[in-house]
RNA sequence: GGCGCAUUGGUCAAGAGGUUAAGACGUCGCCCUCUCACGGCGGAAUCUGGGGUUCGAUUCCCCAAUGCGCUACCA
């Protein structure tokens, strides 16, 4: 028996020879240096901050470059598919504008070079297995579990590196030994459960610096040093589904991807990889192995932690919380790439298709997620964000993730207008950073969550009941902001306080207090808490009759 | 254990064989100010360690330490 009648007896008859995959799916006609990325999820519906960081790269490649991107459903692992997976991940990326351009969609694929599903595409990766198989760069594999941990455990007590390699399958050399051959025909025949593994062509168990190795460009690490492969690793599984490894050379020079963005964790396979792109004559892509994204842990501070299965880091936390898609994005680019945020300081207008994204400024190590500077990244960045945009976003987030603050999204012209406080002055607020804290932050200016959280100044409290009376004496709504701030002025005079806290420093022993601590006191009744943006300008959005209601109501529990 | 990748302030980082080693977030102080926020000014804080190479290394080389990852018929 040839290496070709086993590729026979092992698939009988294949729907399309590997030439006619090759014509199927062609080069694409693209312009010169368009980048072609994917992103590649497996269904597990867990979406965490780490995929989309790489998401953006690939996003941004393709986008910028004139290029394409696509969604591929990696699926090879029956064991991990959860229900309406796929259906999180696209809603997940399109929440954060990461939209593909052909690929796997609710409504079926899109584009030229489908299927998108690993699992539909066995078809497809048996043919090329079958033709690694007929040159006797594959061979079928019995070894049961059993057989390969006793391989394990000689080759570790030898002190060898564990694995199946050159010397340790008997299968692999089934056309020197007349019986394993003849094994290997009974046992297909009989329909016995095998594997296909590649025939690797590196020497096992020499020393580095013995080794040959490959040099592989990757855009984002520079030249790799790139081992020979040993490992005959598994490449068709018993099921007749390919492993990664496999699925990845097939796929991406099928669908001819030009750069693989994937995580460093990636690195230890990559000589697997380049094996079988060389074996099957293809073309390797650019690769961009991506440091990983890390976080700082709650329990102290600097620690770092793994992203694997971080239920903080999951996207949907983020989502929760309500930090807008632009601010997550916005703080995703400025770790992406360091010359970004210098790029937005300069122009904090432009829309990000202008900034030059580019692998060399990608960090080639891993960075702590640092929530202090989304935050600061998200205040600046909600700035630049209509106030009524921002009122509706608000009432998405509110029913999704938070229908207890329905009230709030009763008039959104006057909740507009509270988004808006001091936020067109020649020195913006910067107040809004998440939906949740945003919500916390107008809370008082309804009476479903108006309470009072904070005490009146030691300096005023005395006085609270008469400040209020004054205060609603004088009380005019149409007053315009100097007007009424000069009628705090003359009340806090007349009440023995200082009109201006630099007299109240200069000279203490003439005054009870000073202007401040009368607004405090006016502040406190109104709003609950003694910080606020400017107070004439809340009342104007509270209205006259709210102002007026909860001072007297301030007043009557003041003199109980 | 073996292999791989990484290592500039608390965090993200720029940077070059000779620099006062940028900038941002955070932090501290002051100013502005009715509070807060914004803004302005200023401060503290960094090249993991040890060997080389060199007139000179944080930068180049080696080793170590530390962190992360891989070591599956998971991706």
């Amino acid at each position: 028996m040839n290496n070709k009648e086993l590729a026979h007896l092992i698939y009988p008859s294949h729907p399309h020879t590997p030439e006619e995959y090759e014509a199927m799916y062609p080069a694409r006609d693209l312009p010169e240096g368009a980048m072609v990325t994917r992103l590649g999820p497996s269904p597990t519906g867990f979406i965490h901050l780490g995929n989309l960081y790489g998401a953006f790269v690939d996003e941004r490649l393709a986008h910028q470059s004139g290029g394409k991107f696509f969604l591929r459903i990696e699926d090879t692992d029956d064991k991990r598919f959860v229900e309406n997976a796929v259906e999180t991940i696209i809603s997940s990326l399109a929440f954060f504008d990461i939209n593909f351009d052909e690929g796997v969609t609710e409504n079926g694929d899109v584009g030229e070079y489908g299927d998108y599903t690993q699992s539909h595409r066995g078809e497809i990766y048996r043919t090329f297995a079958g033709k690694l198989l007929e040159e006797g760069l594959a061979y079928p594999c019995f070894l049961s579990e059993e057989e390969i941990s006793e391989v394990r455990e000689q080759q570790e007590a030898a002190k060898l590196t564990p694995g199946i390699y050159a010397g340790w399958s008997k299968y692999r050399d089934w056309d020197k030994d007349k019986s394993v051959e003849e094994e290997i025909c009974a046992r297909i025949k009989a329909g016995d459960p095998f594997v296909i593994r590649l025939k690797s062509k590196g020497v096992p168990n020499v020393s580095a610096e013995e080794t040959s190795r490959h040099i592989v460009k990757d855009a984002i690490r520079g030249e790799l040093s790139v081992p020979d492969n040993f490992q005959d690793t598994v490449i068709i599984k018993q099921t007749g589904i390919p492993t990664y490894h496999f699925a990845h050379v097939v796929d991406d020079h099928l669908m001819r991807t030009t750069h693989v963005v994937r995580g460093e964790e990636w690195l230890p396979s990559l000589p697997i990889h380049v094996e079988l792109f060389e074996d099957l004559g293809w073309e390797l892509p650019i690769y961009c192995h991506t440091a990983q994204l890390m976080k700082i842990g709650e329990d102290g501070n600097k620690r770092k932690l793994s992203k694997r299965k971080d239920p903080e880091l999951s996207l949907d936390y983020y989502r929760s919380q309500g930090y807008h898609p632009a601010a997550v994005r916005e703080y995703l680019l400025t770790i992406l790439n360091s010359n970004y945020e210098e790029w937005r300081a300069a122009d904090p207008e432009a829309p990000i298709d202008d900034f030059k994204f580019t692998t060399e400024k990608m960090s080639s190590s891993g960075a702590l997620f640092d929530l202090n500077k989304l935050n600061d990244v998200s205040k600046s960045t909600l700035l630049h964000i209509e106030a009524s945009e921002l009122a509706a976003w608000l009432r998405k987030w509110s029913e999704d993730y938070a229908p207890e603050f329905e009230y709030v999204f009763k008039d959104m012209d006057k909740l507009a207008a509270m988004l808006d406080m001091g936020r067109h002055d020649a020195r913006p607020r910067a107040d809004l950073v998440y939906a949740r804290q945003i919500m916390d932050f107008i809370s008082y200016f309804f009476d479903e969550s108006f309470t009072i959280e904070d005490e009146y100044p030691q300096e005023a409290a005395a006085d609270a009941a008469a400040i209020l009376k004054a205060y609603l004496d004088t009380y005019d709504h149409s007053d315009d902001n100097g007007q009424w701030f000069e009628k705090i002025r003359t009340l806090s005079t007349d009440l023995g306080y200082a009109a201006k806290p630099k007299d109240f420093k200069k000279h203490p022993e003439e005054y009870k207090g000073h202007v401040g601590h009368v607004s405090a006191v006016i502040r406190i009744a109104l709003m609950g808490r003694s910080n606020s943006p400017d107070l004439w300008t809340i009342q104007q959005i509270m209205g006259e009759d709210v102002v007026r209601d909860r001072i007297k109501r301030e007043i009557e529990k003041l003199s109980n």
